[in-house]
DNA sequence: GAGTATTAGTGCGAATTCGAAATAAATGAC
DNA sequence: GTCATTTATTTCGAATTCGCACTAATACTC
């Protein structure tokens, strides 16, 4: 019989992140993944299904010894929800506490969208997802675009909706649905969803390619996301560019984001809801590889090709519109970088476009609700 | 009296660290630097007073209630050495327990200077420290050029001096002097110094740019050295970088790298020492600040710039031969780059020239040997 | 099928670390 | 000078975590 039961809640916090994640799956593995004596670990582990945040699930024989006794997190034990925003509109998810995607639901904005808009089209959108949840709300993340400072829960300001600045996003939320709130920027938060839901799961070093409207990068270096001290490293975009023949000189954005390459692809279409443009381009990519093409290829290599000399990264994760070029796409800007930059020649570069969908961002932003929870206080 | 001693060296190293940067100088401030009881850091500073390691130097009257109990490291308690090389010559120093510099020695090596010339300098010269040295050596740091993998202690490659190919350099110099070494890449090295010996001090997140006969950077973020998955982070200086007007195209370092710049300043001049270089370019600088001038600092205001833009970091440090050109350099470089970069009009941006001389690269070094100390089984 | 090897998990005394109260050493008010 | 106030450090019992021996559960060998 167990003497007595541990409460370090933040250490029960990291165990179920172990087991969320799949990086840990019983108390053995768990012991190693935390640095802790396995008895110890014992410990946390009764807790941890006492309170019902964890279940014992049957065995798993490794080629010798006695088998594990894999540990699963409670499906049922609570949900986190991830929203995320621009401009243009606002989308959510619910995630069970085991990790797994429930429900989604999204909502464009009005053109004239301002920052009360928006907070409560996030509130409507919460409140849906919360009718149909089975469990108790535990945290809420949000993806919110522009400079964020996550340490006061504030979005700092972001050009494209008006008046906002300085809002207490974390506060607002709080306030309403009465759980922790995380928040972070938009780029960032998706890097967060490809370590949870993607393909950065075993991946310390990373960068995400945020070709949207404009050009951002997110870094994770030791599996930590890399802010900057003012909230804003990864602006590539505001990067000096040297355009085509004709203009001399600007910035990357008007070379790489995602309209700058359907107006390259598809010629010039006036901004619209991307998915169309999308649409008109792909059809034009599928049949002809013209200039235009390898002046985008030659864009990308250029850019991935600077990070990858300062980041010496494991991969790059595609995301946005631009994701759609699939696999080519990427294998082409590949070879170019090897072509193109000697020192890369003979480097292994992975460029992947991201397996997540359009929700990559709300998932991310779950991600963030479940890495910030901790088991509340248990009487 | 106190019960028990505690015997967690790896804690009882960190102590050492925070005393000997001068981050926390008496028991209480050590809690808080440690994130431990002041009960608990109570017993390890008893147990580093004990072994010799720390000495109670006296009392800090803060402005109101019980003085603290002033902490120092013990001067004589042993001695560290760091050694940095590259092509030309070997530079080594000993650094006292207190991480006060005590003595320099360097060596100029010959023209066809292989992996084994180099070895027996590095060894002369830490054997020469060794001879005027008070205390037992207690670690040694090595800052080896071009690819480093610190994991295995081995130099991997460095095209500048002859099969420098998988040299185990950690091992050798532990055989010869039987003390832990560390190793580490160059300019990472000096970023160490930096955070040890010069504007570093405060700052978690700083760059050094490090123009030389190429041009790397050494990127810091929270505290912790990037050095990428292949320890091959920081190499800009192979960016594809459009030249002047005649060549369309090339690499950073061919129009950043110290060789470049004197040849821009002082008209061509062939492959020489730099110290010579340098005095004939300060004197036609000092005189005329004419297109050479302007294009090497719009060409630094572009590298600088996207640097910022990348990582938001807190401060750049300017490092080696270019540092000559002191503050009125960097300052008009800060206003080019404001100047020429709307995204960064109005950032706080801050590049110093280093205050650190010729041998930042060994008191890196030896920076490298105290962070990696921590005591030996006291008996 | 008993014995051996191997790995997983538990029990329990020992070691470490904590927390809160006690003590120490200063300042300033009266 | 005495006393309240403030901050630093120590004392000491309590809580946590560890280490190690032990038990458990499997495969393989003979």
């Amino acid at each position: 019989m167990r003497t007595s039961p541990a409460i370090q809640h933040d250490l029960l916090g990291a165990a179920v992140l172990h087991l969320r994640s799949g990086r840990a799956a019983s108390r053995s593995t768990l012991a190693v993944a935390l640095g802790l004596a396995p008895s110890t670990v014992g410990l946390y582990v009764d807790q941890l299904i006492a309170d019902g945040y964890v279940d014992e699930s049957g065995l798993e024989q490794g080629p010798l010894g006695r088998p594990k006794r894999r540990l699963a997190t409670q499906r049922t034990a609570g949900w986190f929800a991830g929203v995320e925003f621009n401009a243009e509109r606002v989308q959510a998810v619910s995630v069970d506490f085991s990790g797994q995607r429930v429900a989604a639901l999204s909502k464009w904005l009005p053109d004239d969208a301002d920052t009360r808009t928006v907070l409560h089209a996030i509130k409507t959108l919460l409140a849906g997802l919360e009718k149909n949840a089975q469990g108790p709300l535990l945290a809420i993340g949000a993806g919110a675009p522009g400079v964020v400072d996550p340490r006061a829960g504030v979005g700092a300001h972001y050009a494209f909706i008006a008046d906002w600045r300085n809002v207490p996003l974390a506060e607002s939320l709080r306030e309403r649905f009465e759980v922790p709130v995380t928040v972070e920027n938009n780029l960032r938060v998706i890097a967060l969803a490809e370590r949870w839901f993607g393909g950065g799961r075993d991946l310390d070093d990373y960068v995400v390619l945020g070709p949207r409207s404009g050009f951002g990068v997110a870094i994770v270096h030791g599996g930590q996301l890399m802010r900057g001290v003012h909230f804003a490293a990864g602006e590539m975009g505001r990067w000096p560019w040297a355009m085509g023949e004709g203009r001399p000189a600007g910035e990357l954005h008007d070379a790489l984001s995602a309209p700058a390459v359907w107006r390259k692809l598809a010629g010039a279409t006036p901004r619209a809801r991307l998915p169309e443009d999308l649409r008109v381009a792909l059809v034009k990519f599928t049949d002809a590889t013209g200039t235009a093409w390898d002046e985008i290829i030659s864009d990308y290599a250029k850019a991935i090709g600077c990070l990858q000399l300062l980041f010496d990264t494991e991969c790059f994760f595609l995301h946005g519109p631009v994701t759609s070029l699939g696999e080519r796409f990427c294998a082409e800007v590949v070879a170019a970088v090897r072509a193109t930059m000697p020192a890369l020649a003979e480097s292994p570069l992975r460029i992947v476009p991201s397996a997540l969908g359009d929700d990559a961002g709300a998932l991310g932003a779950a991600s963030l609700a479940m890495e910030s929870w901790v088991p509340a206080f248990a009487q």
